[in-house]
DNA sequence: CGACACCTTGAAGAGGTTCAAGAAATGTGG
DNA sequence: CCACATTTCTTGAACCTCTTCAAGGTGTCG
């Protein structure tokens, strides 16, 4: 766990693929608010409009809006009007009762949606917590049902994204309902890492946003445990370790642990 | 825990509100295959549409279907086609990994919408198994898409629903990720008998379609687990036990083990 | 540079699991 | 309808994983 420093430098800039523009100067003439310049379109819209369906689109992000690391998209109760598409930056969502339980829900990143728990009564019923700078377009749910009723695509799409995210959480439920944890730590690095890979950053290293308790939260850990496991696995030799900044040595490890030390088939 | 059969026996009865004709004898007269006439139709289509919208609606519904106890509504891996709302019986959702993971991820209970799970990939991703003889609603997910094209309130309905179920799925990882054994029970006896309330069935009284197993594996705990805290719960006088049949006697107990001991607000 | 948040590690303890045995209920076939 | 097989449930005892409490280290930011 040595040197890491060096290797992880590049760790924050994306290898390939979805490059996006730096956000700080935003050139109103060559950027401006539309989803069909948008280098993010293909995770957060459907593909294979047509030209007029491509002008439509571009009317369902109203503004963007930038939140402070620390800063709240939405909060618990606040009225519900809105989905957030993340353009940068990263995310939590989570519940906090009364009672003083807490539960990190998720962890969102650029490309993916937020906002849907609050469709149901029109509010919000979680946090969304900025975990970094960021920019999300806010896309009015008022706008996106209107045209979902004329677009077709984009009807389907609003149906997948949710149905995702149920499929999403019915992992999260076998990861807390079914896992120890090592294998809760493995699947969510595995998962983190795979997400950030699809957006071009690298498949083996990687920055974690959140707090050793964030992780703990999530993964229905305390962060002890989290910390414990983490140098379990560097003793294992199967990952570095240097606070946030993570390096996979040994996916396949990784995998064993999460399938029960069995390959997955094929 | 002594005489309990004869207090059980009307456990099965609908006390009052929705109450829906028996199955076996149905009659073509009476009950054509439409949700305008179903009594079921407050839970699981929306309100205050026109007698025009209503027409439309009814044609949601294509043919209804019957499960055996023990048999499946669709399997992991099935193709999706359709939505199936809940007529009469019980079902549970489960996820199983080649790697001999299993995890109960819901029970669901009339007027209940099953399915969402497959719009994403077009492909189930769990099973859906009958824990007593039921009866559903099939409605081929096209046409309701067609439908709530045309539809507002359908299409709001939909929607909503796919919230609620990203909402209910928070609140497992909130049990599962942050709750000790009683809690858990507490919150799954509540939950069950709160829906049961809502559909005219008593508020204290409740038959369990599931195993020990099947609870235990919703709630994240092994049987045995499971067992001991009915009998914890028993010894305390919360609850009296026999087999399935449970009797709550003092729900505001329950109510103080899922709040941490805290009474709610208000 | 000091205050603060975050992370790591050790030791003791609690909660839940595992293994095992027996009891109770349920289903099946004659 | 009864006897038997099977499933389901309960309970005890030992064990293990994770938590709790505590202390010290590391990194960050004004």
């Amino acid at each position: 766990m040595s040197e890491l420093t060096p290797a992880f430098a590049g760790t924050g800039k994306r290898a390939s693929a979805v490059s996006d523009e730096k956000i700080p100067p935003i050139n109103p003439l060559t950027v401006k608010i539309a989803c069909s310049n948008c280098n993010l379109r293909e995770l957060c819209m459907p593909l294979g409009l047509n030209a007029e369906e491509l002008n439509k689109i571009d009317t369902v992000v109203e503004i963007r809006r930038r939140i402070k690391r620390g800063g709240r998209l939405y909060s618990n109760g606040d009225r519900f009007t809105s989905l957030f598409a993340i353009r940068t930056g990263f995310f939590k969502t989570c519940i906090n009762t009364e009672d003083g339980r807490n539960q990190v829900t998720g962890f969102q990143m650029a490309g993916e949606i937020m906002g849907l728990d609050g469709i149901v009564n029109d509010h919000h019923t979680c946090d969304a917590v900025a975990l970094e700078d960021a920019e999300v377009c806010v896309m009015p749910f008022e706008r996106i049902e209107e045209l979902s009723r004329e677009v077709v695509s984009l009807q389907r799409h609003v149906h997948k994204i949710m149905s995702r995210e149920i499929v999403r959480e019915h992992g999260v439920m076998l990861l807390l309902g079914s896992m120890r944890a090592e294998e809760r730590l493995a699947a969510f690095l595995l998962n983190l890492v795979q997400r950030l890979h699809a957006r071009g950053f690298s498949a083996s290293e990687l920055l974690l946003r959140m707090t050793r308790e964030e992780i703990g939260s999530y993964l229905g850990l305390k962060l002890e445990t989290v910390s414990r496991t983490f140098s379990k696995f560097v003793e294992e030799g199967i990952v570095e370790v240097k606070q946030r900044h993570v390096r996979i040595l040994d996916t396949q490890a990784l995998k064993l642990i999460v399938n029960n030390n069995q390959l997955p088939c094929q």
